[in-house]
RNA sequence: GGGGGCGUAGCUCAGUUGGUUAGAGCGCCGGCCUGUCACGCCGGAGGUCGCGGGUUCGAGUCCCGUCGCUCCCGCCA
């Protein structure tokens, strides 16, 4: 908006670009009326456009006519003005808005439209209720962190097709129409009318396609592609969404993150977001389940868990011995110098609790003979405890945590408590931001079905380092996610590319040849055409905007969202359909559910 | 599917142990006001306390159900 409009019956300067050089103009501005200052001889408008806010200033000797249609005006009028813009007198200058300097004497007016008084203001700070917000979302819209935020994800989007263009991607739409293929998430479906009882599904991802258009010799793509995953939502969490997705052609991991690592520092210079340079680190995901317990650490700040179950082994305590004596695991981290109240920690039990684990143990850590303090002591000896304060560079007074279950619960578990108790304690510094690579996947993990006793960790497509397939637990796959903050925003891996380990793949996740051919058959087939090596990731373009603008739902970075129970509070969408709709889509109706009560 | 929190005026909220006619700020409406910029002053209107049921002499307050919003677990290849 650095350009003025085009001069028109309407304007020809934008309101917010108004300066003192300006003085002496005559000009035109068109807006909303933000604020209205009446003092009965004089008249001040706040007129906003998406630039910004400038003063009107209705005098009734310079025009009597505008003066007494400016009585009328109310909050969010949309009028057009004439008039001469002004420079302020010095006392009367206003530094807390960039045209403060001036004002527009206005001379002629025009009332484009009324307003009815809006649902909520207008302003920066307001704290509607979100649920009011989405649906008077044309309101809310008007907001200057909504606008900022529109603006952001644009600029964001323009770096990302920037960078890419220039590096020879092509972007290329990949069907919003598509095949269910029932692996992972839910599909949303659609009803075929041309095909009586069949039926399209909305893509989880362009997956197949990309991969398609690297045997098809594109060799660099990408899309801002619309997903849909039909899941229970959260607040990062949408059943539509938006991914910068890629794929590329004979490359290797390093060649698909070094091109993100380009794309995300210019995206992150965009946004002014502070981010150490790239390359970023990697951590391995056994690394990062131990010592986060999670597959996306926030590494912002401390207190990271270590196993403690050789340390404790052949103690009196029955819950640790037994726990181990299962072929559990005891993890455990340090603290530091709290004092926790009994109800506090009960509070951590309810943490842990959450994630399967059956409580947390609390101990303080003492001093010479005494290595902890508190009951618990007597079941150890001196040795097992001096070993654990050792191994968690423990102090006299430190508060140590123990979690002993499973190994997938008591990492997860412990990894929950140690993110809460970071951001109780505000360990995590301002300002601070992290970027890491989460690599050395496994690439299949146990579902606990026997009838389907593998599942994939990352996609079916996602390419093994290896070419045993004898023991699938052992095979790592060659993944990678993104994680900035503790939040995934990205992740990728290099695709299989050989039809025969293709197959192979699906015979480990129960899927025989028949089924993967009815299912896969055209991704197989293409393979056997002359499949390139190729790789790719995809970024969650939601998410990133929203952690850049720290927001904690994505809902407050997408124009149109949806509420946690699915549904657009603006549209009224889902709906019921008519009869008539579905007779044509061959989709027997069903009685509606009760009429619930209306809430308005 | 499970668990937690919230729901009072247009908006943001307060409302004590269950007790008379449910309040405040902002907004809105009317009047006054020629230098305000969150203008000011005076006056006024505005409530199915989400909805339904129960307990009680009496319910915004307690109980049950339900709807909506929200966070977490499950789920999200």
């Amino acid at each position: 908006m650095r350009q003025p409009p085009r001069p028109n019956g309407y304007r020809d300067t934008w309101a917010g670009d108004l300066r003192a050089t300006d003085a002496g103009r005559t000009v035109r501005v068109s807006g909303w009326v933000h604020r209205r200052r009446d003092h009965g001889g004089l008249i001040f408008i706040d007129v906003r456009d998406r630039s910004g806010i400038v003063q009107l200033v209705f005098h009734p000797d310079l025009s009597g006519e505008a003066f007494a249609a400016a009585e009328r005006l109310r909050s969010e009028y949309v009028i057009s003005v004439a008039g001469q813009v002004v420079e302020r007198d010095a006392q009367n200058k206003n530094p807390n808005i960039p045209t403060g300097d001036v004002e527009v004497s206005v001379t002629e007016m025009v009332v484009l439209a009324e307003a009815e008084t809006p649902p909520f203001p207008v302003d920066e700070d307001v704290e509607a209720d979100e649920m009011l917000r989405l649906k008077h979302r044309a309101v809310d819209l008007r907001r200057e962190p909504m606008q900022r935020m529109l603006a952001l994800r644009h600029d964001i989007v323009k770096t990302m097709r920037d960078v890419l263009d220039e590096r020879d991607f092509l972007e290329v739409e990949t069907p919003i129409l598509t095949r269910s293929t029932p692996e992972g998430a839910r599909d949303f479906l659609v009803p075929s009318r041309l095909q009586p009882g069949a039926w399209y599904a909305l893509p989880q991802s362009p997956q197949l396609f990309k991969q398609l258009l690297m045997i098809g010799g594109t060799e660099r793509y990408f899309q801002i592609a619309r997903c849909f995953r039909d899941e229970d939502l959260r607040g990062f969490r949408q059943p539509e969404f938006t991914q910068l997705d890629l794929e590329m052609s004979f490359v290797d991991e390093e060649d698909v993150i070094a091109t993100m690592e380009d794309i995300m520092v210019a995206v992150f210079a965009t946004a002014g977001f502070d981010v150490p340079p790239a390359p970023w680190p990697r951590m391995a995901f056994a690394d990062a389940m131990l010592r986060f317990g999670s597959d996306k650490p926030d590494t912002r700040f401390g207190m990271e868990i270590s196993d403690v179950g050789e340390q404790l082994r052949g103690s009196d305590f029955k819950v640790f011995e037994g726990v181990l004596g299962s072929g559990g695991v005891i993890r455990a981290f340090n603290a530091g110098q709290r004092e926790l109240s009994r109800s506090e920690l009960d509070g951590l039990n309810e943490v842990v609790q959450r994630h399967g684990a059956k409580a947390v143990a609390p101990i303080v850590a003492g001093s010479g003979d005494s290595p902890w303090t508190g009951n618990l002591a007597k079941f150890f000896s001196t040795e097992q405890m001096s070993a654990v304060n050792d191994a968690l560079g423990a102090d006299e007074g430190d508060l140590l945590l123990f979690v002993a279950d499973r190994e997938a619960i008591a990492a997860t578990a412990i990894g929950a408590l140690r993110l809460e108790l970071g951001e109780r304690f505000g360990l995590i510094p301002e300002g601070r931001h992290d970027l890491l690579w989460m690599v050395d996947w496994p690439l299949f993990e146990p579902t606990g079905d026997p009838a389907h006793p593998w599942t994939a960790i990352h996609h079916p497509f996602t390419a093994p380092t290896g070419t045993d397939f004898s023991d699938p637990g052992a095979l790592g796959s060659r993944a990678y996610d993104l994680v900035l903050d503790g939040v995934e925003i990205g992740g990728g891996s290099i695709r299989i590319h050989d039809p025969e380990v293709q197959q192979q793949v699906f015979d480990v996740l129960g899927m025989g040849e028949e089924e993967a051919r009815s299912r896969f058959g055209f991704l197989l087939d293409a393979l056997k055409t002359g499949a390139p090596p190729h790789g790719g990731i995809a970024m969650g373009i939601d998410r990133i905007v929203a952690i850049l603008m720290g927001r904690e739902s994505i809902r407050d970075v997408i124009a149109f969202p949806k509420t946690a129970s699915g549904g657009d509070p603006l549209t009224g969408a889902p709906a019921p359909v008519d009869e008539r709709q579905l007779r044509e889509l061959y989709v027997k109706s069903k009685a509606q559910p009760p009429a619930a009560p209306q809430q308005d």
